[in-house]
DNA sequence: TCTACGATGTAATGCTATAACGTTATGATA
DNA sequence: TATCATAACGTTATAGCATTACATCGTAGA
């Protein structure tokens, strides 16, 4: 048996690939940075991200094309993940909203809808460059 | 002068190409349905597709790399619009809940984020396809 | 041992989007 | 009219993102 968190070497290789990233990364870009390591195909990398993002270790941008270390690990009581992207700095917030996850909640259940997975991405300037 | 809503005909060939289908389409997918019409280029359609988000008679789905015609033109009054995606059918709901929109314009003002466009979209199955 | 399963490696391909260039249509202005 | 500026257009090439297909390897269970 063992533990069914346990990560490959190339799931692990991507993982701290992401943590040590400021923003989000590509998966070509993951690639280029793991070449040393001897990842060659860019499969490699999307096999091992598309397991992280089932264990919500990481977490795809869907308006980037991009993915990034999930900042809170073992901690998404909400079923809803927002992120606020500064176009500048390419900063990630990661957060959730209790309210916003009800109100979408209660708009599917009137309307029959049966929620897979949001995605939520604020597009903008974080404090940081709009004061600079 | 003339009004600043007049549509070129390519433009319109791919705003009425939207309005047509019943779900999101692909930028290749509309080249591919306006051959007949002239068309031969990618960036025949990603040109008329930018106006088209401009003048907000259109929609990007990040999460599909597809666009739909607007739902409801000339009524965008929350600054914010949702998108409930049926994986099963394809069929795209868009809607605006003004409570989401305050809240998360709550958010960004508590963290100085000048926020410029949001995406929502909320994957799932939808009614029809849920009861089927 | 045999088998099933998951992870891996590799090559080839397909899909999505933009850069760079030149041309054409239009409308304002001298 | 001649000139200029602007916006749309057409075309080719290229960049960037993601998957299909197939072979291999290692391990756990029957
Ligand atoms: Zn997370
Ligand atoms: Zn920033
Ligand atoms: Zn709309
Ligand atoms: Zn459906």
């Amino acid at each position: 048996m063992s533990g069914q968190t346990d990560l490959t070497r190339n799931q692990t290789l991507v993982l701290d690939t992401l943590t040590k990233a400021e923003g989000p990364l590509s998966a070509y870009t993951i690639l280029d940075q793991l070449r040393g390591d001897g990842l060659r195909a860019p499969l490699q990398v999307y096999r091992a991200l598309d397991k992280l993002l089932e264990k919500g270790l990481a977490h795809r941008l869907e308006s980037l094309n991009a993915f990034v270390a999930c900042a809170h690990p073992h901690c998404h009581k909400s079923g809803l993940i927002a992120f606020a992207i500064c176009e500048t700095c390419g900063l990630v917030r990661e957060f959730s909203d209790e309210v916003v996850r009800a109100r979408l909640d209660d708009w599917a259940d009137r309307e029959g809808f049966v929620t897979a997975r949001t995605t939520m991405e604020i597009r903008g300037t974080c404090q940081q460059c709009a004061s600079g």
